[in-house]
DNA sequence: ATGGTCGAGTATCGA
């Protein structure tokens, strides 16, 4: 069979998804549902809240899932799900600087794709120290994606990156001026990532505004559709010349213990 | 009214 471990899949088609979960100690069995109805071939995860040996590797084992984690437990973690081979895993970055203590970055081979789980820092305060090591480390996964990748190869970097793109990707962006997550600085840095040679998927395909990934648990936001695009899935040209399907779906941010992010996921072509 | 609710852990802090 074509697809055994680390084998290239090219020629088969592929579904790539995202979802910040939250604490997947809670939302294990949401999880666990959406993989039997949704059926990604890769599912990169955020905000596991777990250390590497809390991970729950052999129950996605069991539905067919080889996986990666890096996490350190409290906060943070990520982790990348693939039916289609798991190789060349590195935790964090890995550009020569100083070490990534911060589980927020995993990357891994998968069926011939470079994956990227990624979960950005949210930067609280605009001007606040948090802010400036959100910059920066935004810049850093530039770097990291320069001497690690190669934008004419399958990529694709997947997560929350804590930055709505556009005034259409906030429910209501008079509301938000001024404030984390739509700042010039912040667009700019996802801009420049995106220089590297990638693209977002969804709008690829979708082009209205008011496509939400995260909804606010207060004040029932969701129910009132007061949300941001703040997850993405950026993929690079030979992944972007074939992508058929982009979804973000509502239904899983619906229901018993739901995450306030949806999953997202890209269908590519064979 | 400028909050609200979650999940970490068990008093608050972070989102």
């Amino acid at each position: 069979m074509a697809c055994m471990h680390g084998e290239s899949r090219v020629g088969a088609a592929m579904r790539i998804a995202t979802w910040n979960v939250n604490s997947l100690k809670v939302r294990m069995p949401r999880v666990e549902e959406w993989l039997g109805y949704a059926r990604p071939d890769i599912l990169c995860l955020q905000e596991t809240k777990l250390a590497d040996a809390a991970f729950p590797a052999l129950a996605f084992e069991a539905l067919g899932y080889q996986t990666a984690h890096h996490g350190r437990g409290q906060w943070n973690g990520v982790a990348i799900l693939s039916r289609v081979g798991i190789d060349e895993v590195v935790d964090g970055f890995c550009e020569g600087l100083e070490a990534d203590t911060d589980t927020r970055l995993i990357s891994a081979t998968c069926g011939g794709v470079r994956v990227s789980s990624v979960y950005v820092p949210n930067g609280r305060a605009v001007g606040s120290d948090h802010y400036h090591y959100k910059l920066s480390w935004l810049e850093r996964l530039r770097r990291h994606l320069d001497h690690t990748a190669d934008p004419a190869s399958p990529v694709a970097v997947c997560g929350d990156f804590n930055v709505a793109p556009e005034d259409r990707d906030v429910w209501d962006h008079r509301r938000f001026a001024g404030s984390t997550h739509v700042t010039q600085p912040e667009r700019d840095a996802v801009e420049h990532l995106k220089a590297w040679g990638l693209v977002d998927a969804l709008r690829l395909r979708h082009q209205e505004d008011r496509l939400f990934t995260y909804w606010d648990y207060r004040a029932g936001d969701f129910h009132t559709h007061r949300g941001m695009r703040i997850d993405l899935i950026l993929v690079s040209k030979p992944l972007a010349d074939k992508v058929e399907f982009v979804l973000i779906d509502r239904f899983a941010r619906k229901g018993k213990l739901p995450s306030d992010h949806a999953p997202m996921l890209v269908d590519v072509a064979g």
